[in-house]
Formats: structure tokens, sequence, C-alpha cells
RNA sequence: GCACCCAUAGCUCAGUUGGAUAGAGCGUUUGUUUGCGGAACAAAAGGUCAUGCGUUCGAAUCGCAUUGGGUGCACCA
């Protein structure tokens, strides 16, 4: 059991004790802002003392709510909570709670035996589909999408942490009009062989969509060309269909390239993700289950669903000539998923927070045709990208690709840091990119600011980096200089890992330490206690992200870990000739580091073993 | 016009769901290495939590109003 949870419930039967009826809910734990009030604290006394004031009137057997905490505070004394040291009342009634030193030593042992894995499996398998990146086919893959990949990965990592099922998807845009246009523009003006020969096709093919639409400026029958075209492919036109597929495997040739450098992949459709022309030919039954149910009116030749009572403005399904939009697609999509995952899914789609109404909207709809209830469908809207730097922003026809901005940040590193392998680099760049996505809450919009991106000192993703290198850079000295015992097993072990990084190989020596347990009995200094009551707090911090969709939390609490790790590392040494403190820190290091590497992680981060 | 999001140190942001003296990073100033990686650590300066009223033991956090910014609102996605 958590601790938190231990407390609550010491709590509570105090309470019950008492003859005072108190819910779960009502009793919180949380960890004081202020280190000397203890490792945890509750305020009860405080938050009841109202309501079984009014309750029991004139009655009431205290005066105070501190008064009230003292009588709650013997009991729990009574009970002799084996993981606190002590309890105690402060100011206005808080009851404030230490843990024993055992306590957080035991903790760090069990971190150690999972690996830092310590996330409680509170999913139950539960499913969940996560949709996430969504580029568009034959356009550019921008840092809008860039946002979305990132965000989506790390959440779609969390909960699987947490024991959640999770699937995967990429809801690529290639389907719509504008590739009837993009078909008119390759045959008019366009090459194939050299579309095909080009470094970055999916640029060519920009050069000739803007083409049409400068065309189209000046002769508008062109527009009508790029619709005809579109009914074509539609149709199945053999050749519509023929450079619609190759606009689709040019643009993944890119899209593979920049999903394996950002170490991000899916699982649906083969790894694809079901794309919105997969549902072309599912977009008729939704549209007879719309106008089945009622909810489907005509409106101006358009077909559209109003809301009740004006809850939301109109959402148009079907344009006055017939033809689908994005939100037919995208009940389609929501259509198959129940039939294919279950009705029990939930399913969020990182888009950003501009279409926020649109989802409510789909929302709304889903719920009125019975498909979802509250809460089953969630949009995680990330904030717009500005640009600090002038001339990197987005002038008229001028976009910025993913590419360049990886390759800035590759670069960026590669100068700061001599004598790096590539793979390195990209680790480095690429967590640098996506730390800078991940430190802060989502929803609001976001500087794209260079200089602070590759910044390398303080909240960065190269600092939770370096911060892991010099862990495992003290262990690999202790493992030469400290550990000239090891056993004959031990060493048959060791050299079987001998390839394998230093985390693994270092724990074979302490399998034995870990299992006496006499490591329990080290008496912590302030530094080492710092680093132990972070390292107990991960847990909590991991199901809260998942709970309210939010990695930021993750980030901000890796970051307060590594600032007490880099203190006591400052301040104490490690390798000492007094065995015991070196056995304790050793283990302290290897914690310390199971746990940024399972957290850094789950932002989709990979740590490196130098730089 | 309507809806949603936002306003916290010079800048970029946290703030554990209403708690104790509002915290970090960057930038500025100063200090720390005969120590396991100085990409670090310690310290100083910097605040009317946009404004006003309200709710209560207690408000950056909740409610109402005001101001200022962002985004969206019918044939794009």
């Amino acid at each position: 059991m958590e601790i938190t949870n231990i407390l609550k419930q010491s709590i509570l039967a105090a309470l019950k004790d008492m003859n005072i009826s108190a819910t779960e809910s009502e009793v919180l734990i949380e960890y004081p802002a202020d280190p000397t009030h203890g490792d945890f604290a509750s305020n009860v006394a405080m938050t009841l003392f109202g309501r079984l004031k009014r309750e029991s009137g004139a009655g009431f057997q205290f005066t105070t709510p501190r008064e009230f905490a003292l009588t709650v505070t013997d009991n729990l004394n009574n009970q002799k909570i084996r993981e606190v040291s002590t309890i105690a009342v402060a100011g206005p009634g808080f009851i404030n709670f230490t843990i024993s030193d055992a306590f957080l030593l035991s903790k760090m042992g069990l971190i150690i035996q999972n690996r830092g894995n310590v996330v409680e499996q509170f999913g139950n398998g539960k499913k969940i589909v996560a949709e996430y990146s969504s580029p568009n086919i034959a356009k550019p893959f921008t840092v809008g999408h860039l946002r979305s990949t990132i965000i989506g990965d790390s959440l779609a990592n969390i909960f699987e942490s947490c024991g959640y099922t999770v699937f995967r998807d990429n809801h690529l845009g290639d389907w719509g009009t504008q590739f009837g246009k993009q078909i008119y523009a390759i045959k008019t003006w366009g090459d194939e062989a050299q579309i095909e020969a080009a470094e970055n096709p999916v640029k060519e093919l920009v050069k000739l969509y803007v083409k049409f639409h400068e065309e189209a400026e000046k002769d508008p029958s062109i527009e009508d060309q790029g619709r005809a075209w579109f009914k074509k492919l539609e149709k199945g036109d053999a050749e519509a269909r023929r450079l619609w597929e190759k606009c689709i495997n040019w643009s993944w040739k890119e899209f593979e390239k920049i999903y394996t450098v950002l170490n991000v992949s899916f699982t649906e459709n083969n790894g694809r993700g079901y794309g919105e022309s997969f549902f072309e030919d599912k977009m008729g039954a939704v549209i007879a289950e719309l106008k089945d149910k009622g909810i489907l009116q005509e409106s101006k030749g358009a077909q559209l669903v109003f809301f009740p009572e004006d809850k939301y403005p109109p959402l148009m399904i079907l344009k006055n000539d017939g033809s689908t939009l994005y939100s037919t697609r995208d009940l389609a999509t929501d259509k198959f998923r129940l039939e294919k995952y279950g009705s029990d899914i939930v399913i969020f789609n990182e888009v950003g927070s501009e279409q926020s109404l649109y989802f409510q909207q789909l929302f709304e709809i889903e719920n009125m045709l019975g498909w979802y209830k509250d809460g089953q469908r969630v949009h995680v809207g990330h904030g717009l990208i500005r640009f600090a730097d002038k001339k990197m922003s987005t002038r008229k026809g001028n976009v910025i690709w993913l590419e360049d901005v990886l390759s800035e940040a590759y670069s960026r590193v590669e100068t700061m840091s001599k004598e790096l392998e590539t793979d390195s680099i990209w680790k480095i760049a690429v967590g640098a990119l996506k730390w800078n996505d991940l430190k802060r809450k989502m929803n609001l919009p976001m500087v794209f600011d260079w200089d602070e991106l590759t910044n390398i000192k303080g909240n960065s993703g190269p600092y939770m980096q370096y911060t892991f290198v010099r862990c495992l850079s003290v262990l690999n000295k202790a493992q030469n200089e400290v550990f000239q015992s090891f056993s004959a097993e031990e060493k048959s072990l060791k050299s079987e890992l001998e390839n394998d990084n230093i985390l693994n190989t270092i724990i074979l020596h302490y399998d034995t330490l870990l299992n006496s347990k006499s490591y329990l009995n080290h008496k912590l200094n302030k530094d080492e206690k710092d680093v132990l009551r972070n390292l107990n707090k991960y847990s909590d911090i991991v199901k809260s992200s998942a709970l309210e969709f939010a990695p930021h939390h993750i980030a901000n609490y890796l970051y307060e870990l590594a600032q007490s790790f880099n203190t006591f590392y400052a301040n104490h040494k490690i390798i000492t000739e007094d065995s015991k403190a070196t056995d304790l820190r050793l283990l302290l290091v290897v914690a310390v580091a199971y746990t940024i590497q399972h957290g850094l992680g789950l932002l989709g981060i990979r740590t490196v073993e130098k730089m």
C-alpha cells in the first residue's frame, strides 16, 4: 500500500474511533511545501471542523481546529504506525507526519529491485486509443505536428506504464479535395521522375500545391479541374489512384525518417495508423445512423447537426454538394473504434487547442448517438507555437519544416559537445526538443525559442541527461575501485553483461546487500533524505500525470529529483573509505539513475552513457 | 457579437485541486574545485499573484464584474 494511503486509512480509523464519520475524499494527504513541516501533512482537522461544528451545534467538544487535531494525533500515536517516526500538530491545526528513515530506505530498495519501475498498476488493462501526430500527406510535417507527436507519445507511454492497454493510432490526413488539386498540379506542372529523385519529395509536392493556388487566382476554372480529379479519385480512376498512392509513399519516406529520429511509433494498421482514406467507405453508415436517429437537419442545402438549446454552434456533416467533411470521417473513425476495440474504451485526440470547439461538438454528437459517455472522449489540446527568433517566423507561404528544426537542434548539440557519436547527438538533440515541449502545461501557447530550447543549463533536457551520465560515471568508478570482491557467480554474470549499461552490472554487487536489509539501519543526513523523499513521490506523480493527461508533472518532478541529487552529489563524497556510507550512497545513486531513466522513458526521452 | 483558453519576479514558467514565509530556470551580481564530470553547487537582488468586490478559520487557486491578450464560430482540416 502506498504511504499516502496508509496515512489516510489511519486517520479514518482514528476518526471512527472518535465516533466521527468522514469520507475518504474528505481526508487529504499532501506533501508540505516546506520540508521542515514534515514529509506528509493532513488538514482534516480544519476541513472537518466547520462541518462538525454545524452538525453538532453547541454540543461540539472542540473549540478550535487545533484542539481537534491534537486529539486526532493522540489517537494516531496510539496506533503506532510503523512507517511514521513522529506526528505533530502545527499552526492552525495541520497534522504533520515525519516518515522514518527505514521506510524511505526500504522504498529505495524497492526502486532498485524493480529497476525504477514502481508505478502503481491502476489501469487494469483498460483500453485507451491514443491518437496523435496525424500529419497530412503531401503537406509539410510542421512543428505543430511535432508537439502532437511528442505529447501524444508521452501520454501513451504513461498510460502503458500504469497498466492500461494502449492502441497507438496516427490519423493521417490522406483524403480530401486537396488531393484532386495535388493530382492536377502534378500532371500539369510536375515531373514524377524529378519528384521521385528529390532529396525531400514532399517539398516538391508543396511547391506544386502552392503553384496550383497561384494559378487558380488568375484562372478560377482550375479549381474545378481539381474538384474533377478528386471525383475521379473517389470513383477509383486508375491514374488518380496511382498518383494518390505515390503521394502517400513519398510522404511516408519522409515521415519514417522523422519517426525514427524521434523514436516514436504506432501500433495500429501495421504501424501506419488508420488514415482518413480508410474510412472512405464507412461514412454512409454513419450518415444513415444520424438520419435514423433524427439528428441531422438540412440548412441551405447542407446537412448539419444542431445542438439542444444552441449549446454549441451547428456542425456541418455533409456539404451542399453531398460531399463529406473532416467531421464525417471523424465520426466514421470513432464508430469503427467502437466496433474494433469495444464500448468501454477511452479515446484521446492530441490535436491543437484551436480545434477545441470542434471536438466539443464532435463529442456531443457521439454522446447524442449513444456511442460514448462523458469521459470516454478526451481532447488533449496543445497551444500554438510562436517563434521568438524572427528569422524562423512564419511568413506567408513560409512554413517551418520539422526537418530544419531537427537538423538545427542536431548541429547545436554537435558544436557543444566534442567527440560524441551521431546516435548520442540525436538522443540529446531530440531529448532537448521533447523536454522543451513537455516541461510546461500543454494548453498554453509555447514560445519556440532556440536559445532556451538548446540551453544546456537549468531546466532542460540536457541537464537531465547530464545528471544521469554523472550517476553512471560514479558507478563506473565504484565498480573499478571499490568492488574488487565480486564472487565467482557475480563475475560470470558480469561478463555476460559486459557490454550492457553499468546500471545492470552494478546491481549484481548489491543483491546480497539488498537482501540482508542492513542498509535499512542507516541514519540519513539532510541531503540524502531530500533525495529519498523525492524518490518516494515518483509513483504518485506518474499516477496524477495519467489521470490529468499532464506529462509536465513528470518533467517537473524529474527536475526536482535531479536538483536534489546534484546538491547531494556536490556536498557529499560518494566513494569513501567508510564502506558503510559508500554502500548506502551508491545504492542511492543507483535508485536515482533508475528513476531518471524510467521517468525520461515515459517522456519518450532516451538516456545516453556519455556526453 | 458569442464561446473557450490565458494573465504569478525583467523574460520563460511551476504552484500537489482552498493551506503554513508564493517557488524554479534564464538573465544580473557574488562565492565554491590539491574531490566521484564545473553542462554542477551555494548565495544575493528581483512580487500589489492584471484590477475590484464577494464566499470562510484561510484565496494565486472558488464565484461575479472589469481590463488586457490568444483562439475558434457554415461548405478547410
